[in-house]
Parts: structure tokens; C-alpha cells; sequence
DNA sequence: ATTAGCACTCACGGCGTTTGAGTGCTAAAT
DNA sequence: ATTTAGCACTCAAACGCCGTGAGTGCTAAT
């Protein structure tokens, strides 16, 4: 995908100028008012030319014969590879980032709700940021909680400062008495590891314990053999409704199947994880308009940042919109973001 | 609003006939198709005059002369008052509800997400479910869990078997030696408190204590001084997407607006609450677009009907859409859920 | 009091026309 | 060999002009 540069300097120019007074305008472009718009020293005949060139090589479409071209995905493509240049944040947006994610936040879902309703924010588009993986978090605090004889809570507090409460069904009730000492022996035995090993780890353990301590590994077990294994990734999606002021929406279809969408949160975080991988595997961070999308959907473009805990991605964060958005400016955003999250969140879970 | 029947036989049929008609296939209706479509024994010329009498009242209305009629929020409310029968729900929906809602809940909250989902699925317009208010649902279990040197977790497992976890920062650490006897301090003296009281109480209380005791209620009190008073009503709200199916969101503005406002949950609370107190004030359960609605709203109705929890009202349930909707159907269905709901929360809070 | 009859209204759909921004191609100019 | 002027052509969108049909209000007859 990261090809070279095929094409030259004039193509190059002429896609430029299409790619850009497309995003600003909505509106299909053709050579005359390209020519007026951008003060260009070649004719219209020319430049219609090398427009044409480009439709061949697959960068642009028209809609319709004699309507202006619209960039294709490849043109937005390599408008974006090896085209545009970034736009950095103005001073403003640089406060408006900072203030808003170095206020006291409680934990690292808290952080990253406002990031995505930041993004939203100052983007107009769709803001969203993945929470970390709640099972591969670690343990800092883990305690048990009864509610009733059968009920019991499993708090767990992270190393993301989020509390993370399950209920479980017993089979049969823990005494009062054994409490104590339970989250005693949790605590000692469990830090650090990852909620998602918890119950393997104590299965580990108790081999080498007697008497007193196994009982209460025995105990801890018939619980935590209750959480469960493999749970989603929690999303936060902010801003949906400014998508309707784009003019791609005023097709009703494409609202509608977007925002069918927007409540099943489950499927876009499945999305995500295989966008984030693709991302991943491409060295980038824009992924435009893709067939693997679900239907409906074909159309929408990521602009996404992963965000590091001590060094680590542990997720990601971005906005997501129609494919034709101003790129230059969205990545600028959405990195320097990312980079704030990242340092708010190795901070808070140092 | 509830005034006696001020229309004739007649007038009350010919107006049945125009809401039904209406509700059913969205288009104004006017004389003759109505004489056909309801095999009515009247001319049309004698439809045409009652219906003139109808609009002349308040209770019809024409887009333009020459076109049908459709009922105004007065004709709607008269109908609803006094013309309609209720639609009993059929067997498949009645199980599908029982189905639903009998299954193994964990707490409060998910018994109420499902009801949202549910109303969302049979009735096809948008489903809401109001949180029992958090402040005032009463303390089962209370617990200190410290996450760091400097913040605390205060656990709170409330009548509804919700965990309510918030996060404080100390200004002075609390050992570990104290947190044993704490705990037991605090489930000693606050459980069937609400929530909302818990400070006050133990302030209360202290005047009454000396030594260890009097250290561990200040202590307490350093803390529970942190939580919040007044947190908003948690609302939940589903199916949203669906109401993009019916025709009077085909005006794109209209639908703008309502899902603007969908993600500002805060103010559908506020709206809730108004409509809550409407409703009880006029004993009724359907509230027909109002003028009080946020702006762009104006022709949204609510089927509405509060759940109780021993004996006391604690909170709404219902659906949300167009003025334009199946009341008769859709208050049975509304009603049945809430009765549900509130037989399986009594039981789960017990 | 009801209804038949009639003139009138008005949204809507189909249809031809004009307009304007766009195209591709060819031949002349550089 | 490029570039550009010129020209014929295309097509969506806007416009106006019916004709149609479902509706109305009013009046006079039943």
C-alpha cells in the first residue's frame, strides 16, 4: 500500500487540488473552477487531461459523465500517503486538550469518556476511544462483598484505578468469619496479576498450600471460577449526531444503517479490533472507506491513534466519519490526543 | 384535561374513525375514503359537515385546504380519554415479556436495561427505563477499599442489588489497621439508610460516641462527606434507530434534533421528570406532544407507566415516539412490563 | 336534518425546455 | 511533442405547464 510515488508532478498537483477543494466544498470539482479556484498557470483543456489520466489510473470517479470527479478511496489514498501536509493543532485546541484531560479524573474510564466527547468536540465528527482490555488489566485491590446469603460482589480495582464490580451466584454461602482473612489472602497472593489469570493463578498456587490456606484457596476459587473469561471491550462513542450534518448522510439509507449501528456497541468494537489490526500491520493510522466494513458502512473513515500505558498500546482512540474529512487536520488532533491520553493514563496507573 | 365527553355519538364515532385511520396508515384522511373504509351509514357530504364541526372544536386540523385532516394534540387526547379500547396483548407478547424479564438478573439496572431493550422490540418505537433514583435507594452493605495511598473506593450495595462504586480522594491516608474495624462499624450502624443520608446520619450519631468508637465515625464521616448529593437518575434508552422508520422523521431536521438530544441523556432525565410529575398530577400514563418539550420535540408523545417497588413508586417506564402511535396497543403493553417489573424488583430488593 | 350536486383547491406526477457546469476530441499554436 | 483554443456533446437540476384525483365548502333539493 505504502507504494512510491507513481505519479508525477502535474498528476500529483491536479490530485491535490481535487482531493482538497472536495473536502472543503462536498462538491464533485471540475477542471475550469479547479483551474480559477487554485490560480493554477495551466487551461482547463490541460488540466481535464491529466483529470482524465487520473480517472484512468483509478485516483478519481465521476458520478455521472460531464459532472466534475471525486477523489476514489485510492486517490484519498495517496492524497494521504504522500500528499497532504499536516496541519498542526492551533493554540486553542492545544488548551482545550489539556485542560480538559489533566483535571482530576477518577480512572482510566473516566479519561478516556472525555476523551472521546473531546474529540467529538473539537473534530465535529465521531469521537471514540476504546477502554483498556478489562481482562488483561492487572489486580491491585481484589475483595469480595456478600449481598445476600447466595449473592456475592467481586471487586477488583485495577491498574487503571477502575473498580470493576461482578456478581456471582454461590453454591454455597461464605461465613461472615471467613471474610477477613479471605481478602487477606487474596490481596497477598494476587496483586499484579491479570484479572483474566486470577483463577488459573490460584489453581497454581494451591498445590503447595495446606490446611488453613487451602481451605481458603478452595474458597476463592468456587468464586473467581464464576468470572467471567472473555469480556468485551467497552467503547466510548461520542458526537454521533453531528454526522448528520454531513451532506453524505442526506442519503436516508446510510443514516439509517448508521445509526442502527451506533446501538449495537458490541459490533463496533469488533470493528475496531480488526481496523486496529490493520492499522497495526500498515504503519498507519487512517484506514478510508473499506469493503470489510459492514454494510451500509462502506463509506466511513477512521482517522485512529493507538495510546500507550508505560510503553505498551493497550488501546486505541479516534475519530470515525464520512470519507471525505479533512485528514490534515483530523490526524494532527487525534495524535497529539493520543499522546496526552497516554501520559494522563501512565501517570494515573503508576 | 379529563372533562366529560363534550361531543355527540356522531361526532365521537367520525372522530374515532379519523384517529384510527390516521394511526394506522399516516395519511390525512378525508370523508369518503372514511364512509368506505368504515362502512359508515352516512353520506360523505354529512361526514364532511361533522368533521368541519371537529376542526372548528380544536380537535382536527388540515396541512392545506383540500386535504384530509389529521387529529390535533386535543383529538389525540380525546381519543385516548375517552374513545379508544385497549388492545390486549396477545399470548406471544405476554411470554415474551415473562420470558425476558424471569430470567437470572444480577441487579436493578440490568432488570431495567432489559425492560428498555424489550418495550424497544415489541412496540417498535423507542424504549426507556428510569434507574430507581440513586440518592435515595437504601445501604444493604457498605465498604472502604483503598486503591491508592491517597484514593478510596467507597462500595455501596444498595435494596436494589446494585453495587455503586465512587471514588475519593483523601486529604489523610486511613491505615490498614482500620479498615477491618470500619467496615464492620459502618454495616453495624448504616444498613436500611439511604444513601443520600449517609453522612448526616453518622454525624448524628457521633454525639452519642466516645473513644474508638468516636475515631472511627470521624473517620467515616472524612469520607462520606465526599459523596456526591445530588447524582443525576440513570436512564436507560433503546431502539432509538427505530423511530428513523416511521414516515414523520422523513423531515431530516426534525430527526437531527431528536437524536442531538438522545445523547444528552442528562436533559431526557430532566424531561422525564417533568413528564413523571404530569402524569402522576393528572393520573394518566400517556403524555401527547407537548409544548414544553425541549424545541424539535414538539410532537413527541410518551406512553408511560411508573413501577413500584414495595408498594412505593420509584421510577418510569415506557416507550417514545410520534405523536402518531398505536396508544391502544401500546398502553396495555406498557402497563403489563411495568407490572413485571415490578413484581420481579420487589423480589430481588426483599 | 340530510344529502346530492357542483364549482373550486391544491399537492403530486409526468413531460418538455432551458440552463450551466462539465466533458472529450480535434486542430492549431507553441 | 506539448499545450491550448474551440466546439460539439452530455446530463442533472431547475422550471413551468399541464392533467389528475382526492379533497373541500356551499347551495338547493329531499
Amino acid at each position: 500500500m505504502n507504494q512510491p510515488p507513481d505519479l508525477n508532478d502535474r498528476e500529483a498537483q491536479v490530485l491535490h487540488a481535487v482531493v482538497h477543494s472536495y473536502i472543503t466544498t462536498a462538491e464533485p470539482v471540475g477542471s475550469r473552477s479547479l483551474v480559477k479556484r487554485f490560480g493554477m498557470t495551466w487551461s482547463p483543456a490541460t488540466v481535464r487531461n491529466v483529470m482524465a489520466d487520473l480517472e484512468e489510473m483509478g485516483y478519481l470517479e465521476q458520478l455521472h459523465t460531464s459532472s466534475g470527479r471525486i477523489p476514489t478511496t485510492k486517490g484519498y489514498r495517496y492524497y494521504v500517503d504522500h500528499l497532504m501536509h499536516v496541519q498542526e493543532l492551533t493554540l486553542r485546541e492545544r488548551e482545550m486538550i489539556e485542560h480538559d484531560l489533566t483535571q482530576r479524573l477518577n480512572d482510566a474510564d473516566d479519561v478516556l469518556r472525555h476523551t472521546s466527547h473531546l474529540l467529538a468536540l473539537i473534530t465535529h465528527q465521531a469521537g471514540f476511544a476504546e477502554a483498556p482490555n478489562g481482562g488483561r488489566a492487572t489486580v491491585k485491590r481484589l475483595d469480595f462483598l456478600p449481598i445476600s446469603a447466595e449473592r456475592l460482589a467481586v471487586l477488583i480495582v485495577d491498574n487503571y484505578g477502575r473498580v470493576h464490580t461482578l456478581t456471582v451466584y454461590l453454591d454455597q454461602p461464605i461465613s461472615a468469619a471467613d471474610l477477613g482473612p479471605l481478602s487477606q489472602f487474596l490481596n497477598e497472593h494476587l496483586e499484579g496479576i491479570s484479572i483474566d489469570q486470577l483463577a488459573a493463578r490460584v489453581e497454581q498456587k494451591m498445590r503447595s498450600f495446606w490446611d488453613e490456606q487451602r481451605r481458603l484457596a478452595e474458597l476463592a476459587l468456587a468464586v473467581l471460577n464464576h468470572v467471567p473469561k472473555q469480556r468485551p471491550n467497552q467503547l466510548f462513542l461520542d458526537g454521533t449526531s453531528q454526522l448528520f450534518q454531513q451532506p453524505e448522510f442526506k442519503d436516508f439509507e446510510k443514516a439509517r444503517d448508521m445509526f442502527g449501528l451506533f446501538e449495537e456497541q458490541d459490533r463496533i468494537v469488533d470493528m475496531m479490533r480488526r481496523a486496529a489490526l490493520d492499522l497495526e500491520a500498515e504503519k498507519q493510522n487512517i484506514l478510508i472507506g473499506r469493503e470489510q466494513l459492514p454494510r451500509g458502512l462502506e463509506d466511513i473513515s477512521l482517522v485512529a491513534s493507538p495510546y500507550k500505558v508505560d510503553g505498551q498500546t493497550v488501546g486505541l482512540i479516534g475519530i470515525l466519519g464520512p470519507r471525505r474529512m479533512p485528514y490534515n487536520k483530523l490526524t494532527a488532533i487525534v495524535d497529539y490526543t493520543a499522546h496526552m491520553v497516554s501520559r494522563v493514563l501512565t501517570r494515573l496507573s503508576s
